[in-house]
DNA sequence: TGACGGCATAGAGATATAGCTATATCATAT
DNA sequence: ATATGATATAGCTATATCTCTATGCCGTCA
């Protein structure tokens, strides 16, 4: 019979640590909301702005947290910097909460 | 066409308040852990210390955590206190973390 | 009842995070 | 060169979180 240690064996550690990593970043209303806008497509700060209804400012700080993380990345177009996610995991983590019912 | 708010409306608010209260709290390693340990089945405090390898007053907490979120819960049969998952979302969150590729 | 094992909680110190204001940077247009 | 709009970052305060130690509580058994 398979001992509990052998059950939970299927992530290992530095999986563990990254999920981790990924999903504490997540696990905050307003960053939640910004990778939702991002599922969407890229999107501008301001974009981003408009949408969550936050001062640039925070804006930005989310984002250069999820930048840090390797979560999201950005490309400057002149005046612009749009954001896209570059997680893989973000997508199906969003479609988890959105189907999974409560 | 489909502005960007309407893109992101699939969520309420309510939602994405208890998503991101759900997801924090897996956001960190050891919780993590703690939570696919429980993915296997029930477990008492003594089992889920014996597998994560922390002190027993750390576990403890960790669940308390999880506990007052209504994450996991627990039932006592005698001297021990089992514990199990409670909240949907998480084996598919799991899931997310262990089938998508890094 | 007393002792013991399994678990929970309190208190404290260290670190991390959130959100604010102000200011800096960077690219464009005049 | 200067002004302006878009974005980033610094510095700060408040609050939350983590982890540890110590202690309390609750069943069980002698």
């Amino acid at each position: 019979m398979a001992t509990r240690q052998q059950l939970v064996r299927s992530v290992t550690p530095e999986v563990l640590r990254r999920a981790a990593e990924i999903i504490k970043l997540l696990g905050h209303p307003e960053r939640l909301k910004i990778v939702e806008v991002l599922e969407a497509g890229e999107a501008t700060v301001s974009d981003i702005q408009e949408v969550v209804g936050l001062p640039q400012a925070i804006v930005s700080q989310h984002l250069a947290k999820m930048r840090g993380a390797s979560v999201v990345a950005a490309r400057r177009d002149g005046v612009h910097v749009y954001y896209h996610l570059t997680e893989k995991k973000v997508p199906h983590i969003l479609q988890c909460i959105r189907t999974c019912d409560m």
